[in-house]
RNA sequence: GCGCGGGUAGUCUAGUGGUAGGACAACGCCCUUCCGAGGCGUUAGCCCGGGUUCAAAUCCCGGCCCGCGCACCA
């Protein structure tokens, strides 16, 4: 079919043909699920990324890192993703259906079979199990959804490529931990490209191989999911879908007090997560947050909320923020036999009186002889004894008795306990917002009873903020028109100089790309040092001296004031 | 992965076996003009591979890509 008969083609036509995106791979072919960002998406996606870095890192307790895109096996066979991959898969021959293999078992035969190849096999094989449709199965094989590759020349070390940033996080909790001094709570953010082996990429960039991500871990002690700031975003309201599917228009505060979101600090970065969107210009009436039902979330998450934005092709999930809870670094933990808790010194230090057992080593050592040290320790690992004790020492049960040790009270004070920290993971999809911020911005108006397209994107993510448009092409235009854009760029404006084609075609032009303003170079120029500044959004035009041309373009960007402001409306 | 539909310049499109056409866009020149003006000119295309045929954009097979449904989406 072709792509004009789609109703989201005419934004996507526009995004191929100006440069927003691109397949990849297009002249040998293309291949499902990789886009190029072509010189404008790369801009927008850029700046939507400055605009995460000012909320989620700038502005929150945070630092942001970067770790390798390529991982080592070690690290998702404790991350729990490598499991998911020895998961096997039946495929059946003649319908094509998949199933995972061990669920499929239990559901048909009410059989628990090992994940492996041949238990499957097996299995298939002796219970002459089908298909739903009737059909056969094919041999099983392993399911793999993360990109595999060698580390290393030869038979090499196993690696994959990163399904998530967030591993990168944990693995380096240690020195994050030590870089925060110890002292909970603390985010870290990571930036990046990560990959899935879709097996079926679909719709455009909403689901692809390669993917950026903007994921933020914020470190917590499990009994203080609570944020400091969270009455910045309590009285905002905001739309929710509970798991069962129930809708409510709530403020945060009483999402938590209601129970629905379960706690303060998942509210919290809910409501970071809408104004962040609110600011790169989602439309708020195209937002809500749905809560995963418990048979959705991911192995790690105790509970999920997505940001979901409507687009044309449906509600799209573009941000999941999860409680992973201290799954990902006990994980680690195991794994690595590395201590990844953090320790948490109390208020006071409390005081607690306890019985020890305390060994008389002098007198233990020339009765027990080599047996003396390991008896000692065990000793010392009792709460309380009584008159005699009996301890089993490498198989060996030996009984000593009361002379050989005393039973003292002690008052030991405590002055903190070691925790595993809890994380909170709001994590953003940034290909699919980016494309969801140019769905939202895009829009057609009527100007002088002509249609145009226009962009509505906010002036800061504008991937070109500035055209300077001489109305002539004669070179006394074009030159004037040269100085004022050498200016701009050297202020770090993003600018464009157009001299091709009538004045009103290259407004066009960059109404279609989401440029907000343009600088035009008129005679009046020439006798009175004056430009003009046309507004996208309304098509008028000022007049401003061409000495604060600079000054003004600045304001204007970083706020949302009108050109009314800057200088006399301007009729030609 | 399965099923259905599709793939012709940058974009959109005409073309059912016989010389691949148009519109818009882009670029150059002219005009010198404030909202896709006009004139002249230029660039540029049959997704890839095989087959049938004297001859294939067109028919057949396979692949790739795009859209939709099913499955998958940690």
């Amino acid at each position: 079919m072709p792509a004009h008969l789609h109703p989201m083609s005419e934004i996507m036509e526009m995004l191929v043909r100006r440069g927003f995106i691109w397949q990849s791979f297009e002249i040998y072919g293309g291949m499902a699920g990789f886009i190029d960002y072509a010189p404008l998406g790369n801009g927008l996606r850029r700046k939507i990324e400055d605009l995460w870095r000012e909320f989620f890192v700038i502005n929150e307790r945070s630092v942001e890192i970067d770790t390798p895109t390529v991982g080592i096996e070690d690290v998702f066979i404790a991350s729990g993703h490598a499991e998911g991959f020895t998961d096997v898969a039946i495929e059946c021959s003649s319908c094509g259906r998949v199933f995972r293999a061990d669920h499929y078992v239990k559901e048909k035969l009410n059989l628990e079979v090992d994940p492996t190849v041949e238990a499957v096999k097996n299995v298939v094989q002796e219970f002459n199990l089908k298909c739903e449709c009737g059909g056969d199965f094919k041999e099983p094989e392993h399911i793999n959804l993360m990109f595999e590759t060698k580390i290393g020349p030869g038979r090499g070390k196993k690696g994959y490529l990163r399904p998530e940033t967030a591993q990168g996080i944990f693995i380096a909790f240690k020195r994050l931990s030590d870089y925060f001094r110890n002292k909970l709570p603390f985010g870290v953010a990571q930036i990046g490209r990560a990959y899935r082996n879709e097996i079926s990429p679909r719709q455009g960039v909403i689901r692809l191989r390669e993917f950026n991500q903007a994921e933020l871990e914020f470190f917590c002690h499990p009994g203080e999911k609570r944020h400091p700031e969270f009455d910045r975003y309590a009285d905002d309201v905001v739309t929710l879908v509970d798991k069962f599917d129930k809708e409510h228009r709530v403020t945060l505060r009483e999402a938590v007090e209601k129970g629905i979101i379960a706690h303060e600090l998942l509210a919290y970065f809910v409501g970071k997560t809408r104004r962040f969107l609110l600011a790169a210009g989602i439309r708020d009436e195209k937002l809500r947050f749905r809560q995963h039902k418990d048979d959705e979330r991911a192995h790690y998450a105790v509970d999920c909320w997505d940001a979901e934005v409507l687009l044309s092709y449906g509600w799209i999930e573009v941000v999941g923020i999860a409680d992973r809870s201290d799954y990902d670094l006990s994980r680690h933990t195991q794994f690595s036999r590395e201590d990844l808790s953090v320790f948490v010194p109390y208020d006071e230090p409390v005081k607690v009186k306890r019985r020890r057992v305390v060994p008389n080593i002098p007198k233990l050592g020339p009765a027990f002889r080599d047996r003396a040290k390991k008896i000692a320790e065990e000793l010392e690992k009792l709460e309380d004894a009584g008159d005699e004790v009996v301890l089993t020492i490498n198989g060996e049960e030996i009984k000593v008795p009361s002379e050989y040790y005393e039973i003292r009270e002690v008052e030991e004070e405590v002055h903190g306990e070691r925790v595993v920290p809890h994380v909170i993971e709001p994590s953003f999809g940034l290909d699919r917002i980016t494309y969801a911020v140019l769905e939202h911005a895009f829009d057609t108006d009527t100007v002088d009873g002509e249609e145009r397209r226009v962009l509505r994107l906010e002036r800061r993510l504008a991937p070109v903020q500035v055209a300077v448009l001489p109305l002539l092409s004669r070179d006394e235009f074009v030159e004037e028109a040269e100085t004022i854009a050498g200016e701009l760029r050297e202020n770090g404006i993003y600018t464009e100089l157009d001299i091709t084609g009538s004045i009103g075609r290259r407004y066009r032009r960059y109404d279609e790309i989401g440029t907000p303003f343009c600088i035009t170079i008129d005679h009046q120029t020439f006798e009175d040092g004056t430009v003009t500044i046309r507004d996208r959004d309304s098509t008028s035009q000022v007049r401003v001296k061409k000495s604060e041309l600079v000054r003004i373009i600045q304001e204007l960007l970083n706020s949302g004031k009108s050109i009314t402001e800057f200088g006399e409306v301007f009729r030609p």
